[in-house]
DNA sequence: TTGAAAGCGCTAACAC
DNA sequence: GTGTTAGCGCTTTCAA
């Protein structure tokens, strides 16, 4: 029984008497034997590491992000590693180098990674392939799984706008995110559908986070004449203008309508519960996975498109309403 | 120059002029070299990979979880890897054998796994360190990070009854996770040194879930006579207990007191603000992942304890004031 | 169906 | 300070 001979049992390649494949699998049971990964990796050229990275968002956002990913790799073939990175944008090459020294087969960048052209090039330099989730610039390059935010966005501005708001506050998310100018520009789009001016006055600029959407959610309330209602371009965003609008004094829906975006986990358990919209965060991921996978394994059919779009979808929740509404 | 001269030089290894070691260096940069991190796995005997084990507990948990561990890895020499996992009370050997097979130099565990003997055992046999974030057996056993869940569970419950609360319903966390058996003694202590008896009838199961939460609170507020605070063993719950009673027309504090556990982002967001207790996560993820690096590199000095407690903190919102407050 | 030899890319140990 | 040799644990030839 020569090394070879016990590979070939484990790995069910053909060439081996069923006799000895078992006794092999038995005795390798028995020893609590695992062959060196690394060894394996050595050969194969491959180290079944994907990585994940994303720039701290929602807690919510991102174990979504994993979970749909982690979906995907359950066969244990492959592991991920989570490379979270902050600033992205003032600094693409130090991510760069991060990940090509981590030894990845294939990258999965959320955004705004997935946005950096000088990242880009610099993994394709080194054919490192990437699959990018939800990317707003070159959605022609490289795998691409997106949903549309502007026609998200529109429908959310739509929907205020249907109910006779007129003087409505929007709450920018991070200007780096190319998401917020493709949400805003939805809400534009809304907007001149309608033939109602956009006041520029109540657009003011936050950061995703909680803290910083009540400051400028409280700028827009103080104002006179105040807004009957608010667009926020995050959950929490929008949850925090609620908060602001309740130490206030102002009751929601009834003085104030809120509407945010993401469904995240909060939006449900906020009172009352957001009206926002349902981005396949999950679903996105697993695709994401499964395409860049499928590339790895030279099994992609190369007739299937690199770009795949997720549709959105509009929840209707209890904090928007017609305006002065009960 | 050969390869073994280069290697001195890229690794800052002695015995290499500075000329030699500049230029080498500038070459690899030039030439975008990486070193091939599966040889280096081979020769070390080492992969630079670290697990996490969690179970699908709340995002914010994971979230600060991961942060804390990364935070101490983020030298970039270790790499993380999630492996979230299901059900592990029913199926230890299974996680057993995915950790062996992942390929790991050392594993985080947290709960509930941190509390699997079998799964301990397992890890032991084959000499795959471990760290174990906030267990609730076997505090002896390898690297061992908690908080004490009881004395937690007490100052909490104490707090509610030195508010004058008498009728307190309980809602416990999925049983299968020892933290709930922990902090359940930590009320029962509180109660029974104000000579306070337990009403039996007022403590229900849940799972740590906001549906489920929603659900077993609700029972327990079409109850006569309705209880006037309510103790949650996490923020998710706690908040269902909120919704619940709110969807009974009941006000939360003049009604009903809530208090939950954990500190998580939704215990800030939620209105009103819980009452809850901070478990803090991140540092212990921190101190785990700082102590099983240590043991992997041999620097351990050997006088440091196996196990380290960290302090919890109640922290008094406004979800919880005396029975009948404005 | 099985085995022997060679080598994946790198570095420890030992010359020089 | 630099080079040579050998080998990490596995799998791909190619031969038996």
């Amino acid at each position: 029984m020569t090394p070879k001979t016990v590979s070939r049992a484990l790995n069910d390649a053909p060439h081996v008497s069923e006799a000895v494949r078992q006794k092999v699998k038995a005795a390798a049971e028995e020893l609590d034997y695992h062959p060196n990964i690394a060894a394996q990796s050595l050969i194969a050229r491959r180290s079944f590491l994907i990585g994940l990275t994303y720039e701290r968002p929602s807690p919510s956002y991102v174990v979504e992000l994993q979970n749909g990913a982690l979906g995907r790799l359950e066969d244990g073939r492959y592991r991920l590693v989570v490379l979270p990175f902050s600033h992205v944008a003032s600094r693409p090459e130090e991510l760069g180098r991060l990940l090509l020294r981590a030894g990845l087969d294939g990258i999965l960048l959320a955004p705004p990674a997935c946005d950096q052209p000088a990242l880009l090039n610099m993994l394709e330099r080194q054919k490192l392939p990437y699959a990018r989730i939800t990317p707003h610039s070159e959605l022609d390059r490289g795998i691409v799984v997106t949903m549309d935010e502007t026609a998200a966005g529109q429908a959310v501005a739509a929907h205020l706008l249907s109910m006779g708001h007129r003087l409505i506050g929007i709450v920018l998310g991070d200007p780096s995110h190319a998401a917020s100018m493709g949400r805003m520009e939805g809400y534009r789009r809304a907007f001149s559908e309608l033939q109602v001016p956009i006041d520029e006055s109540l657009i003011v600029t936050g950061d995703f986070t909680y803290d910083v959407g009540y400051r400028v959610a409280r700028t827009l309330l103080i104002r006179s004449p105040r807004p009957t209602a608010i667009l926020a371009q995050n959950d929490d965003m929008a949850v925090a203008a609620i908060a602001a609008a309740r130490d206030l004094g102002l009751a929601v829906p009834h003085d104030l309508s809120v509407a945010g975006f993401d469904n995240s986990e909060v939006s449900r358990t906020a009172w009352p519960q957001l009206t926002t919209v349902n981005q396949p965060v999950r679903q996105m991921a697993w695709d994401a996975a499964d395409r860049l996978i499928a590339a790895l394994d030279g099994k992609s059919d190369g007739t299937a498109p690199l770009r795949r779009d997720h549709a959105h979808e509009l929840l209707i929740r209890a904090s928007t309403a017609a305006p002065g509404a009960p």
